[in-house]
DNA sequence: TCATATAATTGATAAATATCAATCAAATAA
DNA sequence: TTATTTGATTGATATTTATCAATTATATGA
């Protein structure tokens, strides 16, 4: 592991209260590996050894039944991924592949469970953390049920619009499909979708987006911070 | 609150591995209630005020946006619901309403806050109970993507005729017109699909569910205990 | 650079699902 | 009990979404 590595994981909010000692000893079990494009870092159903974290790069967290698969999130720099199957010492519920060059730091889940159990702070901070990805999820769930394709893919587009504030233009951080995937439709509806969003002030070019009437593209939207989570 | 109501508590995951002196405190502040059927306990995007716990009856978390409205899960005795909001301190993602005549437990989210960061068991059921709220969302999302609706329905059955187990009928536990919703699906398009699944073992009539043939409908299903949950 | 593979788009069509309206059944209250 | 409300079912139809096939664009490697 590069010690450049350790503030940056240090000030992430899971870590950032924990005592020293405790984030040292944590941290000194963990390795951090380079892996390529497409690496399958994850399969589903193995039982959860590593609390990984992405340093740089992006993993898709994927599901896979029968012959079919979908995205479930994008992990990008810093975040960190399968929490929860790690603490209940549980399967994972989902796959995880690397979509770019990535460096992945990977927390051996054993040390986790012992160094929360007498760290209060880091205790609390998992709690947060946990919570936190909980949320995610039912907002991801409630915008699958809630709303049709089109207002998917608006809502999404305004999302990241607003990230990249006060410009009225970003670029999509992955492939059309994995956001197909992601937004629970094929990439043909996507690639429809976008065309038939340009008469609400929506303009895709490749991989560049630029949003020419925010108005027209909310009011398909209806953006609301229970399905798309807090403003920033 | 009913002195008999403690026990019952005590013996949750959440609450069962924390010191009595904490649980009693935490118990303190708490107050019971009862509710007739059709009560909206919680309203979405509310501050999070209380846990709720279930101890009689039945509460409906669902979630609306616009115009639409649909079922997110459906918390029995004994169960908890909206602990991720307590410990955020953010505002609701769901709102909550009861289905049939329900007695309430509910505990302020600040004594819930003070105590597991001072209980270290406390804090790890809390952990605990979080990462299964978390796992169980992300399975729910993962059947809506991955399966069409007819599959849903005949994992829905499978999954609850298996806690009858090994009875080959079941009751079911709410109207249908919410396991419609909770499933992603119109009431007419259950209503159909529950005609088609008797080609493959099932019967439903009324409220009563009776498979004749689990195999057949096994096969429709294809149950997976990554989207299904645990066998039990 | 070109050759090749992979992703994105487009059109045609099929399947899944929702909507609307009418009826039927079941639960509930007077 | 009967009257009334609410939920469930059914049919007809519209809409949404997926599938398949062909083409175009874009990226990737020799």
């Amino acid at each position: 592991m590069r010690p450049s590595d350790l503030p940056e994981i240090r000030h992430l909010p899971l870590f950032r209260d924990m005592l020293q000692s405790n984030f040292e000893q944590l941290l000194q079990g963990a390795y951090a590996q380079n892996f390529p494009a497409g690496v399958e870092l994850i399969r589903q159903g193995d039982p959860a050894d590593f609390l990984h974290i992405v340093i740089e790069g992006a993993v898709e967290l994927f599901a896979e039944w029968g012959e079919g698969a979908c995205t479930m999130a994008i992990v990008q720099p810093i975040g960190t991924f399968i929490l929860a199957a790690c603490i209940k010492d549980a399967p994972y519920l989902m796959s995880a592949r690397t979509l770019e060059k990535s460096r992945i730091i990977m927390v051996p889940a054993p040390d986790l469970r012992a160094v929360f159990r007498r760290d209060p702070e880091f205790a609390v901070s998992t709690i947060t953390e946990l919570a936190g990805c909980y949320r995610a999820v039912v907002r991801h769930a409630k915008g699958l049920k809630l709303r049709n394709s089109r207002e998917r893919v608006a809502a999404y587009m305004v999302k990241h619009l607003r990230r990249a504030a006060p410009h009225m233009a970003f670029g999509l951080p992955v492939e059309k499909r994995v956001i197909a995937s992601y937004l629970g439709m094929t990439p043909e509806n996507l690639s429809r979708t976008l065309r038939q969003l340009e008469a609400d002030g929506l303009r895709v070019s490749g991989t560049h987006v630029t949003v020419t009437d925010y108005d027209r593209l909310a009011a398909v939207a209806r953006p609301d911070p229970l399905l798309d989570g807090p403003d920033p």
